[in-house]
DNA sequence: GTCTATAACCTGATAGAC
DNA sequence: GTCTATCAGGTTATAGAC
């Protein structure tokens, strides 16, 4: 009956690390809002004061998670775009699947980051040099002479929008059992495969 | 410089409306749990006892709007996918046009239903029969017939996803400056004929 | 470094005058 | 119906003992 404190990370690491570890899965879980300092303290299995002595504040622990969390989610594909050397169609599989594997192992993410960029807009999108990926990538260009006279950014909507929404969608076909875990994790390994192929054939189409 | 408590919404409204109105504002931009009782009462500017006197709590105020709000975000296809009479290209026109022009309206909403689904999922989303409105739609039947070999929800997904992604994901084209508001709307505008067009070539393709 | 206790503040909700 | 004042409980953050 007295279990009731019991840490749920591994107990194996230094306090700022089960800290930190918590903040991740909280915050990223309920949000900024949401999230009590009360619940990191208890998911990381320490005391509340040991929250502010590591880290001053829940907002500067936000921030260095936030932050980890940007990166994670524009890291995937950023070198993608990037590289010179790869070509448009091999681009375009890399993204997806490189996508589709880090959102599985991390299924709230997205609506996170993009939840979190919508509250918070001016300070922290811009750490990131994301205007420059975005605009002068490589792939972008790519694009512009594949199909010129369609802007750029409505093949990356394209990409994005098909490998990602499934994920932010996904409780709404959770509630209504149409999809359990292992049908979800089948349709988006099919979806590896297909979205290049989709995608393909719009760069094609007249 | 005595305007603080200006009242943001019309003033020409019941004082049960103007609350309802400022709600549905306020809780569709920050979410439930970052929106503050008083927010909403400054909103209605009206005082914040009368938020409690006509609605008995937050929380019930906060259900009556979220429950108008998925109506709005489901019942803009539900009719659409049911209707037997509609020929699938039509049905995909609809569901784009019909999207776009909403969301256009009301911005927020999609990341706002999906998150607040995602945070209370078994309450929520099951009261309206969302499931029979998809599995067992016109629409859904006409794909299997089209395309019986593809999970029909691969292409639900391309839909919704190329449709409403671009919206969740504006603000982080937002903060680098790379879309103001008359590109993004042109943009969502060529959307409405470029999405359907692709839809068609997936559904030919082999 | 870690804990308990508590300060200081915020938030939802209500009492009671008008 | 509408307001002011206030309560009760929760939340972030800190003081101080160990």
């Amino acid at each position: 009956m007295a279990m009731k404190k019991k840490a749920r990370t591994e107990p194996n690491l230094s306090t700022e690390e089960k800290i930190i570890e918590a903040a991740r899965k909280v915050f990223t879980k309920k949000g900024y809002s949401a999230t009590r300092t009360r619940d990191i303290a208890e998911e990381a299995g320490i005391n509340l004061a040991l929250l502010n002595y590591y880290f001053r504040s829940k907002q500067k622990l936000f921030e260095q998670v936030m932050a980890e969390k940007m990166h994670q989610f524009f890291g995937t594909i950023a070198p993608v775009l990037m590289d010179s050397t790869t070509k448009l169609e091999d681009k375009i599989t890399l993204i997806v699947t490189r996508y589709i594997d880090m959102i599985t192992e991390n299924p709230d993410l997205p609506i996170f980051v993009l939840n979190e960029i919508k509250n918070n807009s001016a300070r922290l999108a811009d750490r990131m040099h994301i205007k420059s990926i975005i605009i002068n990538s490589s792939f972008v260009q790519q694009l512009k002479e594949r199909r010129p006279e369609i802007h750029p950014l409505h093949f990356l909507f394209n990409i994005l929008g098909m490998t990602i929404f499934p994920f932010i969608a996904r409780p709404v076909f959770d509630v209504i059992d149409a999809l359990n875990e292992r049908e979800f994790k089948t349709l988006m390994e099919e979806r590896k495969k297909l979205i290049p192929t989709w995608v393909k054939g719009m760069l094609r189409a007249k």
